[in-house]
DNA sequence: CATGAATGAGCTTTCATTCAT
DNA sequence: TATGAATGAAAGCTCATTCAT
């Protein structure tokens, strides 16, 4: 999470303050999941991440701006995770199992980020063009659905629809393993595919 | 929404004041809603309801309490709505395929209140406790689901599953109407329903 | 300073909010002169007027709201002390005298408030339209004058010019007393009269 | 305006951080003119100047001096312009004429820094120690102004008086031109100048 | 029951100033 | 000499809640 670029590594100086910039976007997750937004003051999020308060505002415009690229940069990561290993010479089926089980480990490994990603789609914490921005990092799934359709594996049906029964149920998931504290276990994870599937499929 | 027990009308009082407590409630949802939790203060609430901000304190403890008992008197009517015509000696294919479309009906028709629904499942703004309480409502679907599962109707997986699968894809695509301002066809309600059956039946 | 209408007598609630507005007005007026408007923090004003600094915001939209109907109602006051005594029916050389002596009484015994509207008239710490808004207390003056010149008793120059030479010098001799902490005793006075005289008559 | 000593020239790097002190003292007073001096951060200072917040802290010890020695350095200048071409030799109309005009130059044509010095001249932004020692540099006026009651050509009236009526009034007409955006004109000028010599003539 | 006025605590943000380099 | 980064302290302002009526 919050990878840096490698050019940075040059400078010893960049990497102090790109560690600080990291430090404080942590610390924002950490609070906002835990307390909501409303519950996660910047002088919070400063100590949490030990600069002062005043720092917050060197690297992010007010408290909005600190949101949002929180969020882009978690859903750009959550992307690449999404799309790993994937090249568009796959099968369908062969694909979307793999980006399937790609979405689910980050999901369920990475419960801090899918948890604050989740909240902020269901809610007004960041601004809208900015959850539409985030929207781009999932377009290789999109082509991967219009191939699918196009050879009748998989049910012709819109994109929103094949997400909702696809891939939305694993948040779903990731809730119920939060709120109760248990772990998915590979049983149902097995099952959870297949149902994934049989749900798309043609 | 906010039915009246038909008791109050025989005291005109008690109708006013319970008139207000709904007026504060419909406000709570409406501003929560639009600004989040974090820009729906007591005072713009009480604007909107028409009465004094000390007025709220006359129907409730504090706004925690405001918003818990909002969340459950939504989540009850939720589940009136979602059994309506409903009865346990319906087969499980028939029961379920009613239940499914009320909960459709109530998600797509009564958008605010689901929008606040998924809002406060996604985030900590109602206790734990309370969203725990708020689950009872749903019960006779478990029971049809431990029908269908014993008959062979349904696969053997558990509610969560079934829900993840089935009903809370449906959340999915309110939000889907929400963010794009478009209507959900009937064509669409139907492929929904197929796929939601498709993804569980045995 | 500060003058309540006769109305907010019939009720006691009325004038005590009334009561507050003008203690507020008056420790701004204090604080700005003493420290100036940058070191006169809305704590310290709530203080010194005995009340919560969020207080404050009942009565004023923000801080240059407050400052701003603090020049206002200062003009109005100046003004109506201004044109104590006069009527349209009197001489020029008459009228103008009372006038004069009108406001020198006025800047030499309400000092705070004269160095006030000084500071005021100086600065950006009022909006340029409120500066504007205030000039319309002078009006009788300047319709004096324009009677003066087309009788002859006054120099046919403009407003500007006679306003700078005969009323404007008051406040220079305002500031000396404040800054030496001396008297304006009754021969400067005369003397100062004279040369305002001398200055504008034909 | 901030003239160099001739003797930097001798030093390369003298004169650039003297340069860099003259721009700090330019950058404040532009800001502190258009924004007034709660509005005037160290921060915008320096990135006017184009320097480093850090580097102000080179030249002065902080804001309070900043300000000091600006006003301080502009009423050397003001004093400079106001008696150039001046001898003690001259007579007392003539040699008034003279500093008159070349105070009506400078308020006319130096308006930033006249409004500058307006604005110190009525508000507690510069210490008090240092508006009096920004007096000296008119003591040749004094001089002049005790001849002329010797000789009977000026009234036997206080420094203070004669201030008031002679010069002060072109501090009115500056602020004028600068808030009406207007040119004083010449027939304004001599009407003006008219004006003071018939205030303060025996 | 109902309220407008009041508030202390706390919020986001800014600022004059310092420090490590 | 010069700086960009950093900050503690404090600014203006808001909020959930209470109180006198």
């Amino acid at each position: 999470m919050f990878s840096q670029s490698k050019t940075d590594f040059t400078k010893q100086m960049r990497l102090k303050t790109e560690e600080k910039k990291i430090a404080l976007l942590k610390a924002t997750l950490s609070l906002i999941n835990d307390n909501g937004f409303h519950d996660a003051p910047m002088g919070k999020i400063a100590k949490l991440a030990n600069v002062s308060p005043a720092t917050i505002y060197l690297y992010f415009e007010n408290k909005q701006d600190l949101t949002n690229q929180l969020y882009l940069s978690l859903k750009e990561d959550f992307g690449k995770s999404a799309f790993e290993g994937y090249s568009e010479s796959m099968g369908v089926y062969e694909g979307f199992k793999l980006i399937w089980h790609n979405i689910a480990q980050y999901k369920l490994n990475q419960v801090a980020e899918s948890v604050f990603l989740a909240q902020c789609d269901s809610t007004p914490i960041v601004t809208k063009c900015v959850r539409m921005a985030g929207l781009i990092h999932l377009q290789p799934l999109l082509t991967l659905w219009e191939k699918g359709r196009k050879n009748n594996t998989i049910k012709p049906i819109s994109d929103y629809l094949l997400y909702a029964y696809s891939i939305y149920p694993l948040s779903f998931l990731m809730n119920m393993k939060q709120e109760n504290q248990t772990e998915i276990c590979n049983e149902t994870l097995t099952k959870a595919w297949q149902t994934s599937w049989d749900a798309i499929k043609q």
